[in-house]
DNA sequence: TAGATTGTTAATCGATTAACAATC
DNA sequence: TAGATTGTTAATCGATTAACAATC
């Protein structure tokens, strides 16, 4: 699969649409139209026509869509269809909480190993994830075919870790470091305190 | 201050803004102009100037910014310069991840307990912050005058325990549990997996 | 078939960029 | 003063909404 042309504000609006679907797939909902799926996520019911039909039409006139497929399809353009190894950098108080995020091996992402500088910890396992010195970062990566590498050191390593998983073949990263990282792979910088500071402006202003 | 008309995509961007004015501010850097923090920033000259002056116009013609003073100006905007206390509810790991988060501290939001229905830690106090039973949430906001919730509970439970901080008389809600979260109050939900997912798709669409 | 709802084109709306006069 | 850079208006671009023909 490959869609070009998909804006930025549609394919941020796809992970949406699949937990509203697994939500209807749960609840045994086997159809769902534009309108009514307006309705629950707050958009507007020409625009969920028009997002699902850059990558196809996956409904049917007269009928709406069928959730099953709808998610099926959501799922492949997601790509969450099939499985991905990650690792964490940092293995601080945010590493380990990701680590065992249970909501990561429902979408068969598995966190395969966490690495970290501090001696105490390295060679320990912690809720059967292993703490590996980080100078075995390259070779784990290229050894295990690492997919997925989750920085969560601080913000004067961050750059420093990305590029030295990307060296060694990661395909994606995603960075809770509050720093902006680049790289030439695709990267999500979490940034958690902008939506704080977000937070604190509405409470102020709205 | 109360500034309306500033739309979403500004507001969103000023947290970009206050995090690299500080950087420049620590660096002792104290003149900027639009097309330097441009390029930084990766915004165009043009459209920072706009940003700008949908709150006043904080610049000299023919200088530029002053970093201290436009620092200063987006930490009001942002409501920045004034203390936040917190609660969160939720004594797991992504709790406790966020409750020794440093960065919090940093911008004076100071988390004072957490809350649990878990009898095993109610009543233990984990790195200088005491765990408490969630029937207490309600007076505990109410006596201490809590200003933001921290939502870290499952899915389940998520919705529940924000009506509870608005009854008690909480000003913002930042939810970490994978659902929509409604209140009168403004909300952020964090929704770390979509960011994830929209890593899976770019590793294959890009 | 008639009713419903999609897929898709056209119209509108809003956000970004360009341009330039104001002015430090 | 001359050069630089803002503040602001106008032009462009892109995203959202409206409308409706196609069709199940």
């Amino acid at each position: 699969m490959h869609f070009n042309n998909v804006s930025e504000p549609v394919i941020r609006r796809m992970p949406k649409y699949y937990r509203q679907l697994k939500i209807l797939h749960a609840e045994g909902v086997d159809k769902v139209s534009s309108a009514t799926l307006a309705q629950l996520m707050g958009f507007s019911a020409s625009q969920i026509r028009q997002d699902f039909n850059c990558f196809g039409g996956f409904g049917q006139q007269g009928y709406g869509y069928s959730v099953e497929l709808l998610l099926n399809e959501i799922t492949n353009i997601l790509a969450l269809n099939k499985p991905y190894d990650a690792v964490i950098v940092g293995a601080g108080k945010i590493g380990h909480a990701l680590a065992n995020y249970n909501g990561f091996e429902e979408e068969k992402i598995y966190v395969k190993a966490l690495f970290d500088i501090d001696p105490k910890i390295i060679g320990t396992v912690q809720n059967q994830k292993p703490i590996y010195d980080v100078r075995e970062l390259e070779s784990y990566i290229k050894e295990h075919e690492i997919a997925l590498g989750i920085i969560t050191v601080n913000r004067n390593s961050a750059q420093e870790v990305a590029d030295r998983m990307v060296n060694a073949g990661i395909k994606a990263i995603w960075n809770f470091a509050p720093i902006d990282v680049v790289a030439k792979v695709p990267v999500e910088n979490a940034h958690l305190s902008d939506d704080l500071y977000v937070l604190t402006y509405r409470m102020n202003n709205d």
